[in-house]
DNA sequence: CCACGTACGGACAACGTTCTCTACACTGGT
DNA sequence: ACCAGTGTAGAGAACGTTGTCCGTACGTGG
């Protein structure tokens, strides 16, 4: 016979009681328990007062990985994210918890720091715990492998009655069953482009990240298309294209444009971040925004409106995203196929970005 | 005889593989797909290979739900926090996700906006989870029912192997079992008075939260002391003190101060993200920092490095925290007594409070 | 050729719940 | 007085793993 493994002996009182115990306590079968905790069924007040006192003696809670294998649902759903601490990712984080506390689901967290094999570690850790939807927020670098993983993910999950839900990157293709929940970066970018040329630009230096990521490609897109339509050809040699979207990244950037000759008269970064990077660089560099450069952001998070001036950029709706991911996922008709919603985005115009350029 | 509850007529092809599905595949026992995954103990090669293709085929994944049932541990960490868009918070949010990745353990995460009962009911949740420690981050209105409630907790989560974690809060008294990571606001408070005191600031405008809350507490006792200790009586109408820590509050309290006699040379902002409103303040009533009012923040988060003027402010090692919290708890000897860590914190200077003030 | 160790694989209890089935004591209608 | 119905409680299988115990086949040394 199989020896029980947590003897008296090795762990002494260091072990949550069980409903065993609170049934031996009351003195009412493990049935009784399990009803009162969970109120599906009729028990005898006396016997519920009973009970209840006993749980409340022995301070018990149910195991839910009990509850999960005796047939429950584990109520779980999982995030992965880049980094936490980006403000507009935050944002979408919280729109998900919101959304998913509210319906009685609690939240893992995973952070890949753009690692794709971490990425597939934290799914595969969720995909263990029997998340009801794993949430990728964030956009991603696309290329063929990414397509096939993905598909893979999302047809295992799929199988077992979970969902992939894709926040704010592209969509696989037909017949993949996956939830997306997209903002416009295409669209915004264009607006924004068309904003900055309405005020007399013609040389616009784009400051961002690298076009096989998903975010860059929408947004990079949207800016080219723009400066077609109203008839400016692309510099290429005003793409600054790099790898990361930090703080640091504008700054050095911007500052080494500034230092040979100064051949654009306004700077359409990536993300806010980035601005705030590159209006420092154009301070530093004696310069003044937007007199002498204009600086538009994109994502519109909290500092946008702490630089000074205000900078102008699109407002992206990062935590409705993560709501409207949930409501999707969790509230998704019987049937399996693919979902897709895009979210609008619009320009919010500050000071950055406010006289005419000198054409 | 209880019927299977899953039958496959009603969720055809709709559920995970189990272990026995690979066993059946592969022609061998439940226990060797165990020990294939677990790989704890001698298989064969072809056996081996075997079950590594039928694993593949099924796309099985291990239920953590049953292994933990089956005497394994969850390795799951909880957090709970106010608001995870807080900057802040965000860092040591990263801070303990990063570290208990280290460890092999997944996180789940609650927020609470502040509200105790929603804090209680995460708690309860993440006590169900079975948890290997909780962490509460962040300040928390503290009161004889606050302490009555966490030392409950404290001892109902040591009872059952886990743990308690307060970060960023003061610890609970004797005999409590928790773990306690602080940093240090009244030293850095006491350090930056000091600052705007040795520039010859003698009124000084305090903006902070409310005084029963740990956080405004220890900052509010930290700038009362360094007052004292060099000579500057505190004037009490300058203590603005509301309930709570946002841009737009530090906006308005500064704007109304400012519309009445301008009675202070400095503002002492409670946090980096009151300091932003109180700046912009200062420049929408016509105002320079740091000429006419010298400004200084707590936190520098990477808001103070983007103000301008660069805001003056005490570093806090917020994603530090998040990891010595990690640590302490995780590899926290046998014993169950408290444990308590204070975590330096240092003046950072910038240019929001660089003028001599006239006297 | 036999005893014996070694490498491997299977059977089965246990983990803490839930759910279904069954049992029993009343009640009230006939 | 009997039976159906109702309200309440218990017994026990099942969930998907892990760990322990126990076989069996195959060498290998005496």
């Amino acid at each position: 016979m199989a020896k029980r493994r947590n003897d008296a002996l090795d762990d002494p009182e260091h072990r949550q009681s069980t409903i065993k115990d609170v049934a031996e306590l009351a003195g009412v079968s493990l049935s009784t328990v399990s009803r009162v905790v969970a109120g599906n069924y009729p028990v005898a007040q006396a016997t519920r007062t009973r009970v209840e006192r006993a749980i409340e003696e022995l301070n018990y809670v149910a195991n839910t990985h009990a509850r999960v294998l005796g047939g429950g649902s584990a109520r779980t759903v999982g995030f992965i994210v880049n980094d936490v601490r980006g403000a507009a990712f935050a944002e979408a984080v919280h729109g998900v918890e919101q959304e998913a506390a509210r319906r009685g689901h609690i939240c893992l967290v995973a952070t890949t720091d753009g690692d794709p094999v971490r990425e597939l570690a934290a799914i595969q850790l969720m995909r263990e715990q029997r998340a009801a939807a794993v949430f990728l927020i964030g956009g991603a670098t696309d290329n063929a492998a990414y397509r096939a993983r993905m598909a893979d993910i999302a047809r295992s999950l799929d199988a077992s009655g979970s969902r992939l839900v894709l926040c704010g990157r592209p969509p696989l293709g037909d017949g993949i069953p996956v939830t997306v929940v997209e903002y416009d970066n295409e669209g915004g970018a264009y607006a924004l482009t068309s904003f900055l040329v309405g005020r007399g630009h013609r040389r616009i230096l784009y400051v961002g990240g690298d076009p096989t990521f998903t975010t860059t490609a929408g947004r990079l897109s949207g800016f080219r298309r723009a400066m077609g339509d109203l008839g400016c050809p692309v510099d290429e040699s005003l793409l600054e294209l790099g790898t990361d979207f930090t703080r640091a990244s504008g700054y050095e950037r911007v500052s080494a444009r500034l230092r040979g000759e100064r051949d654009f008269t306004a700077v359409f970064a990536e993300t806010d971040v980035i601005a705030g990077g590159a209006m420092a660089a154009v301070f530093d560099a004696g310069l003044s925004v937007p007199e002498d450069v204009s600086i538009v952001g994109y994502d519109d998070i909290p500092l946008a409106a702490d630089l000074r001036p205000g900078l102008t950029t699109v407002h992206v709706p990062y935590e409705e995203l993560g709501r409207a991911a949930v409501r999707s996922a969790l509230d998704r008709p019987a049937g399996r196929a693919e979902q897709h919603q895009m979210l609008g985005a619009h320009v919010v115009i500050r000071r950055s970005a406010e006289r005419q350029s000198p054409a």
